[in-house]
DNA sequence: CGATCTACCTGATGGC
DNA sequence: TGCCATCAGGTAGATC
């Protein structure tokens, strides 16, 4: 479900509603949910006491620094969603709610992952960069890591693969998924099939400005919906950037641009939708 | 090296 | 109403 703007809205609310406030118990339903972690003790132990300083985002993780100088990292996969509550009664906990964090002060932040790809583990800052291999080969941030268009250039030309894997590709690009790498290419005006080392100076530039537009539109308006309205922010409100995707799970409408039928097609058994016409 | 498949899960939806 | 196939925002690992 979430991509870099789903998890960047999450994030912003986090610094808002979840920073300053102490951890008072930890409940942990779901196991899988917490399997980097050989049982439920150590994870509830690190936790139990704490205080969150602050949080940051790597790509689609989110990392909240602790007051112990731990790490407390979220991944919420397809499924994830991390919800405030009032209290342990309001609102009544949804059906795969896997781990709860209770502050002193009273409130919540639930876990909730029907599909379980998710997950959430402590560590130390140090053993992100040197044991959670995931994080330490992160690529650069779509977002928040400026790169020069030379050094974005330089990076497509050392790949040879199409252009969507690449651009999905977690340790070349961190943040992109499945959404946005078709919205970013009809942006671009480059279709998911282009070779990535076969890009004009113009097309990189295209490429580059269509991410970075991309993506602070679809944080403004808080990350997209689908259909399912599985997508929610802290507050369980639903993301309004749906209404403004340009392909993806369009097929069969008219290109905003030339009109022409929208296409899908299987690309490595994920849905990519495009503008035959647009996209070359 | 890159491309392609599988597995990990639950739930919604559509065809018959 | 039920049954079955297909699909869904991610990622890692095996295989060719």
């Amino acid at each position: 479900m979430p991509e870099l703007p789903e998890v960047e809205t999450i994030r912003r609310d986090l610094e808002r509603e979840a920073v300053g406030k102490k951890i008072k118990t930890v409940d942990v339903t779901g196991t899988r949910t917490i399997r980097r972690h050989k049982t439920k003790k150590p994870f509830v132990e690190r936790l139990t006491g704490t205080k969150i300083l602050g949080v940051d985002r790597k790509g689609k993780y989110l990392l909240l620094r602790l007051d112990s100088g731990d790490v407390l990292v979220v991944h919420l996969g397809m499924s994830g969603q991390l919800l405030a509550a009032k209290n342990a009664k309001t609102p009544p906990p949804l059906k795969h709610t896997h781990v709860v964090l209770s502050y002193s002060t009273g409130g919540q932040l639930r876990f909730v992952d029907p599909r379980t790809f998710g997950e959430v583990f402590v560590t130390t800052p140090e053993a992100l960069e040197s044991e959670v291999p995931e994080l330490a080969h992160l690529g650069f941030d779509a977002y928040e890591q400026v790169m020069s268009w030379v050094d974005f250039a330089r990076l497509l030309r050392s790949k040879r693969t199409k252009l969507k894997p690449l651009l999905m590709d977690q340790k070349v690009i961190a943040g992109l998924g499945n959404i946005y790498s078709d919205e970013v290419l009809f942006e671009a005006g480059l279709r998911h099939d282009r070779t990535s080392d076969t890009l004009t100076a113009q097309e990189v530039r295209r490429l580059y400005r269509a991410m970075m537009d991309v993506l602070q539109e679809a944080i403004k308006h808080r990350g997209s919906s689908l259909a399912d309205e599985q997508y929610r922010d802290l507050f369980g409100e639903v993301g309004g950037f749906q209404a403004f995707h340009r392909v993806y799970d369009r097929e069969g409408q008219p290109c905003v641009r030339c009109r022409n039928p929208l296409v899908r097609e299987k690309v490595g058994g994920r849905s990519t939708f495009y503008c035959a016409h647009c996209q070359v």
